[in-house]
RNA sequence: UCCUCAGUAGCUCAAUGGCAGAGCAUUCGGCUGUUAACCGAAGGGUUGUAGGUUCGAGUCCUACCUGAGGAGCCA
């Protein structure tokens, strides 16, 4: 039988020398361009570069060609007259298809017509692989409907302004683990396959675990507290998945979500960490993602406001504000206090501010088993929501957690939750039990509300809904 | 699960109950600065499915299918 040992270890043996990133990119042949992307065209001025990529679209005007080329980094625009270059090639431009692979080469200028400030003069174009005509390219320039384009997902992230929405998502989580990672936070990343319920059972999507029904997680939550009672400071990044027939603008059944959870934090400290962490991510899509902004339309001053803090009320006091905005007919429907807010109460309640709002101290009774009541009044719990302005609704949820042994098991049993499967949970209250707290951010949620976009089936490369697992 | 809306050419959409149309895409022709280029021509249709009303249905009625976005629930 292997042995694990749990010693103190002597300090770590230093670790290898650092590999590198990525490959490099394989090197012109003597003679020949140097290869470049379009989006680092502007160091090439003047120069013969090689740009590997598609063709995006084609226009001509007589013996005049404008082929513009896409290469995951941006577009540009070649321009071809006919006397420039051999018959052969002219005519292998000339009938080029809409995303047909070309290796270009050309050189680089710089010209007041072009909307990126360069274009490029063909000198050369080898087509890797030619669309053919009788088949081509289903996405357009023009509009499609939406059902097309998700059919066509695999072709419609091609696009500049879907690729753009993908790199600044990327930015996203990149930005997400690396203010976690700055600050101390391990990664700890929880299973997929779980064996019950995090908080309910409805909302799972059970799979076959070896005759065994098992879950896809819907929260890695109870498992980071776990580790952040052994490591202190840990998060999971990950996918998440419910199966709740939601068919909205906000939903998706398979999502991505960043989990911080802290020993040793209370509700104010977990408050403090969130719009932190917000606001650094939000100055990471403005200081990387200037052209993509641009390319999505999306007004930099929405996201240039998103600095901490951000403003803090109470469950009561957004209550209040409903109850106030009903009375002056701004909102349909009249507020229950003690309900939890619906979706129109959101919206309300965050376009009343210029960055997210961060709503604390709901009833009890509408929230989580698992989160710790208020001390000063325990009918609210120390919870927090964080709703995104512009409507795009609750981007994080988090609370402080029931740190006491029985008052947890009181509250599982409340829940009509099987004790059993529960009993490592509770062992957390047993050994060293002390006040800690998390949060999870719904990372679509906020490429969604950073990009302005309208849906959140944008913001993932392959998005999951109700209605659509191809392809 | 409920409510609402939609389904016509490859795509986006027109068509008072009375001959199935346009733009884009594709093919052919024209144009030396085009910016979703433009101009001319050609090909392209089981109007989601099944019934029904009618002299006549893309259009009206019924059921079903598919999709959309809103509610609920959530991030």
């Amino acid at each position: 039988m292997p042995r694990y040992t749990v010693d103190a270890m002597e300090s770590q043996p230093p670790t290898d020398p650092k590999p590198p990133m990525h490959s490099e990119t394989p090197q012109p042949e003597a003679g020949s361009a140097p290869i470049a992307t379009i989006a680092s065209l502007a160091a090439h001025e003047g120069q013969s570069v090689t740009l590997r990529g598609w063709l995006y679209n084609l226009r001509e005007s007589g013996k005049l060609l404008f082929p513009i080329f896409r290469d995951g980094t941006g577009t540009i625009q070649g321009i071809v007259p006919k006397a420039a270059v051999s018959a052969e090639v002219f005519e292998s431009i000339k009938t080029l298809t809409h995303e047909s692979s070309v290796i270009v080469t050309g050189k680089v200028r710089a010209d007041k017509r072009a909307p990126g400030g360069f274009e490029l003069d063909v000198e050369n174009v080898e087509v890797v692989q030619r669309v053919p005509a009788d088949q081509p390219f289903p996405i357009s320039l023009k509009d499609h409907g939406v059902d097309f384009l998700m059919e066509h997902r695999h072709l419609w992230i091609r696009t500049p302004r879907q690729s753009a929405i993908l790199r600044i998502r990327a930015t996203i989580m990149r930005a997400a683990a690396e203010y976690l990672d700055d600050n101390g936070f391990v990664r700890t990343d929880p299973p997929i396959l779980t064996p019950a319920a995090c908080e309910g059972t409805s909302t799972l999507f059970p799979v076959d675990y070896f005759g065994e029904e098992a879950y896809l997680t819907q929260s890695g939550q109870l498992y980071i507290e776990s580790t952040a009672l052994a490591l202190g400071k840990v998060y999971s990044f990950g996918p998440t998945f419910r199966a709740e027939k939601s068919k909205t603008r906000r939903h998706l059944t398979e999502f991505w979500m960043v989990e911080p959870e802290l020993a040793y934090c209370d509700l104010d400290g977990l408050m403090e960490l969130a719009e932190n962490f917000v606001s650094h991510i939000a100055a990471q899509v403005l200081e990387r993602h200037a052209a993509d902004l641009k390319v999505i339309g999306r007004d930099p001053a929405k996201l240039e406001a998103i600095k901490a803090p951000f403003p803090k009320i109470t469950y009561d006091e957004a209550a209040a504000m409903l109850d106030d905005a009903f009375a002056k007919g701004l909102i349909e429907n009249k507020f229950t206090y003690g309900d939890d807010f619906g979706s129109p109460d959101e919206t309300y309640i965050s376009a009343q501010f210029d960055r997210p709002v961060m709503v604390h101290r709901y009833p009890a009774a509408v929230k989580a088993f698992y989160m710790e009541p208020d001390a000063a009044d325990p009918t609210k719990a120390l919870c927090v929501d964080v709703l995104a302005p512009e409507g795009y609704g609750e981007i994080i949820g988090g609370s402080q957690r029931v740190a006491s042994y029985d008052l947890l098991k009181q509250r599982i049993l409340d829940h009509g939750l099987p004790l059993e499967a529960f009993q490592w949970y509770l062992d957390l209250r047993k050994y060293g039990s002390v006040p800690h707290a998390g949060f999870g951010m719904g990372i679509e949620r906020v490429v969604a509300w950073l990009c302005g976009l309208d849906h959140v089936r944008e913001t993932i490369p392959f998005a999951r809904t109700l209605n659509r697992i191809y392809p």
